[in-house]
DNA sequence: ATACGTTTGAAACAACTGTTTAAAACAAAG
DNA sequence: CTTTGTTTTAAACAGTTGTTTCAAACGTAT
Protein backbone atom coordinates (compact mmCIF):
# COMPACT_ATOMS: atom_id res chain seq x y z
CA UNK A 1 0.00 0.00 0.00
CA UNK A 2 1.85 2.97 -1.28
CA UNK A 3 1.65 6.91 -0.42
CA UNK A 4 -0.46 7.29 -3.31
CA UNK A 5 -2.90 4.55 -2.32
CA UNK A 6 -3.52 6.48 1.06
CA UNK A 7 -3.92 9.94 -0.61
CA UNK A 8 -6.42 8.78 -3.54
CA UNK A 9 -8.33 6.84 -1.00
CA UNK A 10 -8.47 9.35 1.02
CA UNK A 11 -9.60 11.57 -1.75
CA UNK A 12 -12.21 9.59 -2.87
CA UNK A 13 -13.98 8.59 0.65
CA UNK A 14 -13.86 12.65 1.18
CA UNK A 15 -15.68 13.42 -2.11
CA UNK A 16 -18.50 10.97 -1.56
CA UNK A 17 -18.94 11.81 1.78
CA UNK A 18 -18.81 15.32 1.70
CA UNK A 19 -21.43 15.25 -0.97
CA UNK A 20 -23.95 13.25 0.69
CA UNK A 21 -23.51 15.01 3.92
CA UNK A 22 -21.66 18.22 3.68
CA UNK A 23 -18.56 19.69 5.42
CA UNK A 24 -18.70 20.08 8.54
CA UNK A 25 -21.31 17.26 9.17
CA UNK A 26 -18.61 14.59 7.82
CA UNK A 27 -15.80 13.62 10.47
CA UNK A 28 -12.45 12.62 9.51
CA UNK A 29 -13.26 9.42 11.65
CA UNK A 30 -15.89 8.96 9.14
CA UNK A 31 -13.57 9.34 6.33
CA UNK A 32 -10.29 7.30 7.24
CA UNK A 33 -12.96 4.18 8.05
CA UNK A 34 -13.95 4.63 4.53
CA UNK A 35 -11.10 4.84 3.27
CA UNK A 36 -9.52 2.36 5.33
CA UNK A 37 -6.74 4.17 7.03
CA UNK A 38 -5.59 5.29 10.04
CA UNK A 39 -6.89 8.33 11.42
CA UNK A 40 -3.76 10.64 11.65
CA UNK A 41 -3.18 9.88 8.33
CA UNK A 42 -5.72 12.95 6.81
CA UNK A 43 -3.80 15.23 9.20
CA UNK A 44 -0.05 13.69 8.16
CA UNK A 45 -1.28 13.80 4.26
CA UNK A 46 -3.24 17.04 4.09
CA UNK A 47 -2.17 19.60 7.15
CA UNK A 48 -6.04 19.71 8.17
CA UNK A 49 -9.83 18.70 7.25
CA UNK A 50 -9.93 22.33 5.73
CA UNK A 51 -7.06 21.88 3.36
CA UNK A 52 -8.26 18.31 2.94
CA UNK A 53 -11.54 20.13 1.19
CA UNK A 54 -9.50 22.48 -0.90
CA UNK A 55 -7.77 19.58 -2.09
CA UNK A 56 -11.28 17.55 -3.39
CA UNK A 57 -11.82 20.97 -4.71
CA UNK A 58 -8.65 21.26 -6.43
CA UNK A 59 -8.49 17.28 -7.92
CA UNK A 60 -11.35 18.24 -9.64
CA UNK A 61 -11.08 21.30 -10.92
CA UNK A 62 -7.47 21.89 -11.78
CA UNK A 63 -8.03 19.10 -14.70
CA UNK A 64 -11.13 20.67 -15.94
CA UNK A 65 -10.10 24.25 -16.16
CA UNK A 66 -6.85 23.62 -18.12
CA UNK A 67 -9.75 21.28 -20.27
CA UNK A 68 -12.12 24.30 -20.76
CA UNK A 69 -9.16 26.98 -21.54
CA UNK A 70 -7.96 24.44 -24.14
CA UNK A 71 -11.19 24.06 -25.26
CA UNK A 72 -11.96 27.81 -25.66
CA UNK A 73 -8.64 28.22 -27.43
CA UNK A 74 -9.19 25.84 -29.71
CA UNK A 75 -13.16 27.80 -30.38
CA UNK A 76 -11.84 31.27 -30.78
CA UNK A 77 -8.90 30.65 -32.61
CA UNK A 78 -11.36 28.93 -35.49
CA UNK A 79 -14.40 30.90 -34.93
CA UNK A 80 -15.46 33.57 -37.00
CA UNK A 81 -14.40 37.24 -35.73
CA UNK A 82 -17.55 38.72 -35.85
CA UNK A 83 -19.87 37.60 -33.42
CA UNK A 84 -20.05 34.37 -30.65
CA UNK A 85 -22.97 32.43 -30.21
CA UNK A 86 -24.13 31.42 -26.41
CA UNK A 87 -25.75 28.20 -27.61
CA UNK A 88 -21.73 27.32 -28.74
CA UNK A 89 -20.39 28.41 -25.59
CA UNK A 90 -23.04 26.43 -23.28
CA UNK A 91 -22.04 23.32 -25.79
CA UNK A 92 -18.31 24.02 -25.04
CA UNK A 93 -19.26 24.25 -21.35
CA UNK A 94 -21.76 20.99 -21.30
CA UNK A 95 -19.02 19.43 -23.68
CA UNK A 96 -16.03 19.82 -21.14
CA UNK A 97 -17.41 19.11 -18.26
CA UNK A 98 -18.68 15.45 -19.60
CA UNK A 99 -15.29 14.62 -21.26
CA UNK A 100 -13.33 16.00 -17.68
CA UNK A 101 -13.94 12.78 -16.37
CA UNK A 102 -13.81 10.33 -19.68
CA UNK A 103 -12.49 7.13 -18.17
CA UNK A 104 -13.31 7.51 -14.92
CA UNK A 105 -14.95 4.97 -13.34
CA UNK A 106 -17.41 6.51 -11.36
CA UNK A 107 -19.76 8.06 -14.08
CA UNK A 108 -21.44 9.90 -11.33
CA UNK A 109 -18.55 12.66 -10.48
CA UNK A 110 -20.15 15.15 -12.31
CA UNK A 111 -23.35 14.86 -10.28
CA UNK A 112 -21.08 14.54 -7.11
CA UNK A 113 -18.59 18.04 -7.75
CA UNK A 114 -21.73 19.86 -8.64
CA UNK A 115 -23.41 19.17 -5.41
CA UNK A 116 -19.94 19.89 -3.84
CA UNK A 117 -19.95 23.12 -5.64
CA UNK A 118 -23.43 23.96 -4.02
CA UNK A 119 -22.28 23.04 -0.40
CA UNK A 120 -18.88 25.91 -1.10
CA UNK A 121 -21.33 28.51 -1.91
CA UNK A 122 -24.03 28.07 0.91
CA UNK A 123 -22.00 26.00 3.88
CA UNK A 124 -18.68 27.08 5.26
CA UNK A 125 -17.45 30.52 6.63
CA UNK A 126 -16.90 31.62 3.07
CA UNK A 127 -13.18 30.17 3.04
CA UNK A 128 -14.21 27.75 0.06
CA UNK A 129 -15.53 30.83 -1.75
CA UNK A 130 -12.41 32.63 -1.47
CA UNK A 131 -10.77 29.67 -2.14
CA UNK A 132 -12.33 29.11 -5.25
CA UNK A 133 -12.06 33.00 -6.47
CA UNK A 134 -8.38 33.13 -5.88
CA UNK A 135 -7.25 29.64 -7.92
CA UNK A 136 -9.67 30.11 -10.45
CA UNK A 137 -10.73 33.25 -11.52
CA UNK A 138 -8.80 33.39 -14.64
CA UNK A 139 -11.22 30.93 -16.19
CA UNK A 140 -14.57 32.04 -14.51
CA UNK A 141 -13.45 35.76 -16.10
CA UNK A 142 -13.10 34.38 -19.56
CA UNK A 143 -16.23 32.45 -19.11
CA UNK A 144 -18.33 35.75 -18.70
CA UNK A 145 -15.83 38.05 -21.11
CA UNK A 146 -16.51 35.68 -23.77
CA UNK A 147 -20.54 35.56 -22.70
CA UNK A 148 -20.24 39.35 -22.92
CA UNK A 149 -19.18 39.89 -26.59
CA UNK A 150 -21.84 37.03 -27.45
CA UNK A 151 -24.47 38.87 -25.74
CA UNK A 152 -23.41 42.87 -26.87
CA UNK A 153 -27.17 44.09 -26.00
CA UNK A 154 -27.63 43.27 -22.54
CA UNK A 155 -25.93 45.47 -19.86
CA UNK A 156 -22.81 44.23 -18.33
CA UNK A 157 -24.85 43.96 -14.97
CA UNK A 158 -27.99 42.01 -15.96
CA UNK A 159 -25.74 39.58 -17.68
CA UNK A 160 -23.50 39.12 -14.62
CA UNK A 161 -26.50 38.52 -12.89
CA UNK A 162 -28.12 35.71 -15.82
CA UNK A 163 -24.77 34.29 -15.50
CA UNK A 164 -24.90 33.33 -11.85
CA UNK A 165 -28.69 32.61 -12.14
CA UNK A 166 -28.03 29.96 -14.05
CA UNK A 167 -24.91 28.74 -12.34
CA UNK A 168 -27.67 28.64 -9.30
CA UNK A 169 -30.11 26.71 -11.61
CA UNK A 170 -27.39 24.33 -12.31
CA UNK A 171 -25.99 23.71 -8.92
CA UNK A 172 -28.78 23.75 -7.00
CA UNK A 173 -30.93 21.43 -9.36
CA UNK A 174 -27.63 18.75 -8.58
CA UNK A 175 -27.58 19.68 -5.47
CA UNK A 176 -30.86 18.09 -4.75
CA UNK A 177 -30.88 15.81 -7.16
CA UNK A 178 -31.99 12.59 -6.13
CA UNK A 179 -34.93 13.82 -4.46
CA UNK A 180 -35.74 15.56 -7.35
CA UNK A 181 -34.92 12.45 -9.45
CA UNK A 182 -37.24 10.54 -6.60
CA UNK A 183 -40.24 12.91 -7.13
CA UNK A 184 -40.22 13.41 -11.32
CA UNK A 185 -40.02 9.40 -11.13
CA UNK A 186 -43.02 9.03 -8.36
CA UNK A 187 -44.88 11.85 -9.64
CA UNK A 188 -44.39 11.70 -13.70
CA UNK A 189 -43.37 7.96 -13.95
CA UNK A 190 -39.99 9.39 -16.03
CA UNK A 191 -36.31 8.27 -15.42
CA UNK A 192 -34.41 10.78 -15.66
CA UNK A 193 -30.19 10.66 -15.63
CA UNK A 194 -27.90 13.56 -14.57
CA UNK A 195 -27.31 13.60 -18.69
CA UNK A 196 -30.95 14.14 -19.51
CA UNK A 197 -31.07 17.09 -17.22
CA UNK A 198 -28.28 18.65 -18.51
CA UNK A 199 -29.84 18.51 -21.83
CA UNK A 200 -32.45 20.16 -20.28
CA UNK A 201 -30.84 22.75 -18.21
CA UNK A 202 -29.00 24.50 -21.28
CA UNK A 203 -32.13 24.96 -23.16
CA UNK A 204 -33.69 26.75 -20.11
CA UNK A 205 -30.53 28.59 -19.64
CA UNK A 206 -30.23 29.90 -23.33
CA UNK A 207 -34.01 30.74 -22.85
CA UNK A 208 -33.03 32.68 -19.76
CA UNK A 209 -29.92 34.58 -20.96
CA UNK A 210 -31.24 35.00 -24.14
CA UNK A 211 -34.71 36.71 -23.09
CA UNK A 212 -35.27 40.18 -24.01
CA UNK A 213 -38.69 41.02 -22.57
CA UNK A 214 -38.46 43.59 -20.35
CA UNK B 1 -40.21 39.40 29.89
CA UNK B 2 -42.86 37.02 28.96
CA UNK B 3 -42.79 33.82 27.70
CA UNK B 4 -43.38 35.27 24.13
CA UNK B 5 -40.39 37.87 24.45
CA UNK B 6 -38.81 34.99 24.75
CA UNK B 7 -39.43 32.33 22.17
CA UNK B 8 -39.41 35.29 19.78
CA UNK B 9 -36.28 36.10 20.39
CA UNK B 10 -34.93 32.75 20.33
CA UNK B 11 -36.39 32.57 16.68
CA UNK B 12 -34.77 35.82 15.59
CA UNK B 13 -31.71 34.81 16.85
CA UNK B 14 -31.76 31.92 15.32
CA UNK B 15 -33.29 32.58 11.99
CA UNK B 16 -30.34 35.55 11.38
CA UNK B 17 -27.44 32.91 12.67
CA UNK B 18 -29.02 30.31 10.52
CA UNK B 19 -28.31 32.41 7.48
CA UNK B 20 -25.17 33.80 8.37
CA UNK B 21 -23.22 30.52 9.35
CA UNK B 22 -25.40 27.58 8.63
CA UNK B 23 -27.43 25.10 10.57
CA UNK B 24 -24.60 22.87 12.22
CA UNK B 25 -22.38 25.83 12.30
CA UNK B 26 -24.73 27.66 14.38
CA UNK B 27 -24.45 26.99 18.39
CA UNK B 28 -27.09 27.35 20.63
CA UNK B 29 -24.80 29.28 22.75
CA UNK B 30 -24.46 31.99 20.07
CA UNK B 31 -28.17 32.03 19.61
CA UNK B 32 -29.01 32.25 23.69
CA UNK B 33 -26.29 34.42 23.90
CA UNK B 34 -27.92 36.68 21.10
CA UNK B 35 -31.43 36.34 22.08
CA UNK B 36 -30.04 37.31 25.93
CA UNK B 37 -31.58 34.30 27.15
CA UNK B 38 -30.59 30.89 28.45
CA UNK B 39 -29.04 28.67 27.01
CA UNK B 40 -31.63 25.98 28.25
CA UNK B 41 -34.54 28.26 27.12
CA UNK B 42 -34.31 26.08 23.74
CA UNK B 43 -34.64 23.00 24.69
CA UNK B 44 -37.09 23.89 27.15
CA UNK B 45 -39.48 25.76 24.66
CA UNK B 46 -38.70 23.84 21.35
CA UNK B 47 -37.46 20.59 22.73
CA UNK B 48 -34.35 20.18 20.49
CA UNK B 49 -32.02 22.22 17.86
CA UNK B 50 -33.84 20.08 15.07
CA UNK B 51 -37.27 21.12 16.29
CA UNK B 52 -35.97 25.30 16.72
CA UNK B 53 -34.26 25.24 12.82
CA UNK B 54 -38.23 23.71 11.88
CA UNK B 55 -39.99 26.67 13.81
CA UNK B 56 -37.57 28.80 12.24
CA UNK B 57 -39.06 27.52 9.05
CA UNK B 58 -42.90 27.25 10.20
CA UNK B 59 -43.09 31.14 11.26
CA UNK B 60 -42.53 32.23 7.94
CA UNK B 61 -43.78 29.63 5.25
CA UNK B 62 -47.49 29.14 7.42
CA UNK B 63 -48.29 32.88 6.48
CA UNK B 64 -46.54 32.90 3.37
CA UNK B 65 -48.52 29.93 2.05
CA UNK B 66 -51.71 30.91 3.48
CA UNK B 67 -51.13 34.28 1.72
CA UNK B 68 -50.43 32.68 -1.23
CA UNK B 69 -52.83 30.35 -1.47
CA UNK B 70 -55.52 33.12 -1.27
CA UNK B 71 -53.75 35.36 -3.85
CA UNK B 72 -53.81 32.22 -6.11
CA UNK B 73 -57.66 31.45 -5.33
CA UNK B 74 -58.29 35.70 -6.18
CA UNK B 75 -56.54 35.08 -9.19
CA UNK B 76 -57.60 31.78 -10.72
CA UNK B 77 -61.69 32.72 -10.16
CA UNK B 78 -61.04 36.51 -11.92
CA UNK B 79 -59.07 35.20 -14.96
CA UNK B 80 -60.43 33.93 -18.14
CA UNK B 81 -61.09 30.22 -18.45
CA UNK B 82 -59.26 29.86 -21.64
CA UNK B 83 -55.42 30.04 -20.73
CA UNK B 84 -53.17 31.38 -17.67
CA UNK B 85 -50.29 33.16 -18.39
CA UNK B 86 -46.79 32.51 -16.54
CA UNK B 87 -46.06 35.94 -16.17
CA UNK B 88 -49.49 36.69 -14.41
CA UNK B 89 -48.40 33.50 -12.29
CA UNK B 90 -44.93 34.63 -11.34
CA UNK B 91 -46.09 37.93 -10.49
CA UNK B 92 -48.26 37.04 -7.99
CA UNK B 93 -45.09 35.30 -6.11
CA UNK B 94 -43.08 38.31 -6.55
CA UNK B 95 -45.92 40.20 -4.86
CA UNK B 96 -46.92 37.64 -2.56
CA UNK B 97 -42.96 37.34 -1.49
CA UNK B 98 -42.90 40.86 -0.98
CA UNK B 99 -46.54 41.46 0.62
CA UNK B 100 -45.14 38.62 3.26
CA UNK B 101 -43.34 40.56 4.88
CA UNK B 102 -45.24 44.37 5.11
CA UNK B 103 -44.78 46.07 7.84
CA UNK B 104 -42.19 43.52 8.94
CA UNK B 105 -39.30 46.11 10.90
CA UNK B 106 -36.31 43.74 9.08
CA UNK B 107 -36.84 44.52 5.24
CA UNK B 108 -33.94 41.86 4.57
CA UNK B 109 -36.09 39.33 5.56
CA UNK B 110 -36.74 37.57 2.22
CA UNK B 111 -32.88 37.68 1.44
CA UNK B 112 -32.35 35.76 4.78
CA UNK B 113 -35.45 32.87 4.18
CA UNK B 114 -34.14 32.50 0.69
CA UNK B 115 -30.61 31.67 2.39
CA UNK B 116 -31.94 29.35 4.50
CA UNK B 117 -33.97 27.60 2.44
CA UNK B 118 -31.04 26.97 0.31
CA UNK B 119 -29.24 25.61 3.18
CA UNK B 120 -32.42 23.33 4.04
CA UNK B 121 -31.38 21.73 0.59
CA UNK B 122 -27.78 21.30 0.21
CA UNK B 123 -26.62 21.08 3.77
CA UNK B 124 -28.51 18.70 6.26
CA UNK B 125 -29.38 14.98 6.41
CA UNK B 126 -32.28 15.31 4.78
CA UNK B 127 -34.67 16.11 7.33
CA UNK B 128 -35.49 19.92 6.64
CA UNK B 129 -36.41 18.48 2.89
CA UNK B 130 -38.49 15.92 4.33
CA UNK B 131 -40.04 18.49 6.95
CA UNK B 132 -40.87 21.06 4.22
CA UNK B 133 -42.20 18.07 1.75
CA UNK B 134 -44.79 16.95 4.25
CA UNK B 135 -46.02 20.53 5.18
CA UNK B 136 -46.14 23.02 2.43
CA UNK B 137 -46.98 19.92 -0.32
CA UNK B 138 -50.08 21.31 -1.08
CA UNK B 139 -49.39 25.01 -2.11
CA UNK B 140 -45.97 23.02 -4.07
CA UNK B 141 -48.28 21.11 -6.34
CA UNK B 142 -50.98 24.41 -6.60
CA UNK B 143 -48.09 25.91 -8.20
CA UNK B 144 -46.98 23.14 -10.38
CA UNK B 145 -50.35 22.34 -11.76
CA UNK B 146 -51.01 26.58 -12.66
CA UNK B 147 -48.03 26.70 -14.14
CA UNK B 148 -48.62 23.40 -16.32
CA UNK B 149 -52.10 24.42 -17.64
CA UNK B 150 -50.29 27.96 -18.59
CA UNK B 151 -47.60 25.86 -20.60
CA UNK B 152 -49.83 23.28 -22.15
CA UNK B 153 -47.17 22.37 -25.22
CA UNK B 154 -44.49 21.65 -22.70
CA UNK B 155 -44.15 17.95 -21.43
CA UNK B 156 -44.75 17.80 -17.93
CA UNK B 157 -41.35 16.22 -17.34
CA UNK B 158 -39.55 19.04 -19.16
CA UNK B 159 -41.84 21.92 -17.19
CA UNK B 160 -40.90 20.13 -14.13
CA UNK B 161 -37.56 20.39 -14.03
CA UNK B 162 -37.74 23.78 -15.34
CA UNK B 163 -39.45 25.09 -12.71
CA UNK B 164 -36.43 23.49 -10.22
CA UNK B 165 -34.17 25.34 -12.14
CA UNK B 166 -35.95 28.59 -11.44
CA UNK B 167 -36.26 27.68 -8.26
CA UNK B 168 -32.70 27.15 -8.11
CA UNK B 169 -31.66 29.96 -9.61
CA UNK B 170 -33.45 31.84 -6.65
CA UNK B 171 -32.27 30.09 -4.36
CA UNK B 172 -28.38 29.83 -5.29
CA UNK B 173 -28.54 33.37 -6.02
CA UNK B 174 -29.97 34.72 -3.06
CA UNK B 175 -27.51 32.05 -0.90
CA UNK B 176 -24.58 33.84 -2.17
CA UNK B 177 -25.92 37.72 -2.25
CA UNK B 178 -23.71 39.47 -0.19
CA UNK B 179 -20.39 37.96 -2.18
CA UNK B 180 -22.24 38.36 -5.54
CA UNK B 181 -23.14 41.60 -4.87
CA UNK B 182 -19.65 42.40 -3.88
CA UNK B 183 -18.32 41.38 -6.97
CA UNK B 184 -20.84 43.08 -8.56
CA UNK B 185 -19.93 46.63 -6.74
CA UNK B 186 -16.26 46.17 -7.41
CA UNK B 187 -15.93 45.00 -10.87
CA UNK B 188 -18.86 46.66 -12.19
CA UNK B 189 -19.54 49.79 -10.37
CA UNK B 190 -23.35 48.47 -9.94
CA UNK B 191 -25.21 48.73 -6.34
CA UNK B 192 -28.05 45.73 -7.06
CA UNK B 193 -30.57 45.95 -4.21
CA UNK B 194 -32.39 42.64 -3.45
CA UNK B 195 -35.58 43.88 -5.29
CA UNK B 196 -33.91 45.21 -8.08
CA UNK B 197 -32.46 41.18 -8.33
CA UNK B 198 -36.01 40.24 -8.09
CA UNK B 199 -36.82 42.48 -11.48
CA UNK B 200 -33.67 40.95 -13.01
CA UNK B 201 -34.43 37.37 -12.39
CA UNK B 202 -38.39 36.92 -13.02
CA UNK B 203 -37.34 37.98 -16.98
CA UNK B 204 -34.61 35.26 -16.71
CA UNK B 205 -37.06 32.66 -15.35
CA UNK B 206 -39.78 33.35 -17.87
CA UNK B 207 -37.36 33.04 -21.12
CA UNK B 208 -36.18 29.32 -19.50
CA UNK B 209 -39.37 28.28 -19.21
CA UNK B 210 -40.86 30.10 -22.13
CA UNK B 211 -38.06 28.49 -24.56
CA UNK B 212 -38.77 26.42 -27.30
CA UNK B 213 -35.90 25.79 -28.73
CA UNK B 214 -34.88 22.29 -29.08
C1' DA C 1 -50.09 35.33 52.29
C1' DT C 2 -50.11 30.58 50.46
C1' DA C 3 -49.75 27.25 47.17
C1' DC C 4 -49.05 25.78 42.41
C1' DG C 5 -47.72 25.46 37.71
C1' DT C 6 -44.56 27.81 34.62
C1' DT C 7 -40.31 29.76 33.37
C1' DT C 8 -35.46 30.85 34.18
C1' DG C 9 -30.76 30.15 35.90
C1' DA C 10 -26.10 28.06 36.68
C1' DA C 11 -23.86 24.02 36.47
C1' DA C 12 -22.79 19.66 35.03
C1' DC C 13 -23.07 15.78 31.76
C1' DA C 14 -21.74 12.56 28.19
C1' DA C 15 -20.56 12.33 23.57
C1' DC C 16 -18.02 13.78 19.81
C1' DT C 17 -14.87 16.86 17.34
C1' DG C 18 -10.10 17.90 14.95
C1' DT C 19 -5.51 17.54 16.18
C1' DT C 20 -1.14 15.91 18.34
C1' DT C 21 2.06 12.61 20.18
C1' DA C 22 5.48 9.10 20.27
C1' DA C 23 6.43 4.58 19.34
C1' DA C 24 6.30 1.03 15.76
C1' DA C 25 6.57 -0.61 10.92
C1' DC C 26 8.30 0.06 6.61
C1' DA C 27 11.23 1.09 2.41
C1' DA C 28 15.38 2.21 0.22
C1' DA C 29 20.45 3.12 0.06
C1' DG C 30 25.16 2.53 1.79
C1' DC D 1 22.95 -5.74 8.36
C1' DT D 2 22.62 -0.96 9.44
C1' DT D 3 21.10 3.45 8.82
C1' DT D 4 17.98 7.00 7.36
C1' DG D 5 13.80 9.04 6.19
C1' DT D 6 9.02 8.20 5.48
C1' DT D 7 4.61 6.39 6.66
C1' DT D 8 1.36 4.05 9.79
C1' DT D 9 -0.54 3.01 14.20
C1' DA D 10 -2.93 3.41 18.72
C1' DA D 11 -3.69 6.41 22.28
C1' DA D 12 -4.44 10.55 24.31
C1' DC D 13 -5.60 15.51 24.26
C1' DA D 14 -8.18 19.75 24.70
C1' DG D 15 -12.12 21.95 23.21
C1' DT D 16 -16.91 22.20 21.84
C1' DT D 17 -21.37 20.34 21.18
C1' DG D 18 -26.55 19.46 22.43
C1' DT D 19 -28.89 18.10 26.30
C1' DT D 20 -30.22 17.38 31.21
C1' DT D 21 -30.64 18.48 36.01
C1' DC D 22 -32.52 20.69 39.87
C1' DA D 23 -32.94 24.61 42.59
C1' DA D 24 -34.37 29.44 42.40
C1' DA D 25 -37.53 33.03 40.71
C1' DC D 26 -41.80 34.26 38.86
C1' DG D 27 -46.79 34.90 38.08
C1' DT D 28 -51.45 33.80 39.31
C1' DA D 29 -55.23 32.23 41.30
C1' DT D 30 -57.20 30.81 45.83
Amino acid sequence: MTQQDTVGRILNAAETLFAEKGFTETTLRSITDRANVNLAAVNYHFGSKKSLIQAVFARFLNPFCALLDSNLDAFESSRTHESTDLHAVLGILEETLIASLKGDTNQERVSVFLQLLGLAYTESQGHMRRFLKSNYHQTYNRIVSVLQTSNPDISANALFWRIHFAVGAMIFTFSSLESLSAIAAKDLKAQNSAPDIVKMLIPFIEGGINNRIA
